[in-house]
DNA sequence: ACGCTGACTTGAA
DNA sequence: CTTCAAGCCAGCG
């Protein structure tokens, strides 16, 4: 078990482009499943960090764009993410399934 | 040092 | 089907 900060980091990291992922499967990837508040913890601290954690690319279980105020802007999360191809509606992924990469199964 | 809040999830009523 | 409640850990007031 190695520090779960850098675990999530690297998770996030590993997301590649036109793909998203939720708090509650890096969660459970790190074997805390109901510790899906720490993994927004740490994207909180992760503000700042290097390299660039691609934070706009994790999103809540409904595919909505809970953290989009974190980013110091309320539509560049939003922004971001359909500059990857992801498509965005009412602050929420349309093909949320589409682009949902889950990390247990394509990180494992 | 104590208590509340938070970028969530899941299960039960 | 919708709404409510509890659990998780750490940071901050």
């Amino acid at each position: 078990m190695k520090i779960l900060q850098e675990n999530v980091f690297e998770i996030v990291r590993q997301i590649p482009k036109g793909r998203v992922t939720s708090y509650g499967a890096i969660a459970r990837y790190l074997g805390a499943a109901r510790s899906a508040r720490m993994v927004g913890w740490i994207m909180n601290t992760a503000h700042g960090y290097e390299p660039y954690v691609p934070a706009h690319r994790v999103v809540n279980r409904n595919g909505l764009l809970t953290g989009k105020m974190h980013f110091g802007g309320e539509k560049v999360m939003q922004e971001l993410l359909e500059s990857e191809g992801i498509v965005i509606e009412n602050d929420k992924v349309v093909n949320f399934e589409e682009v949902f990469g889950n990390p247990i199964e394509e990180l494992k």
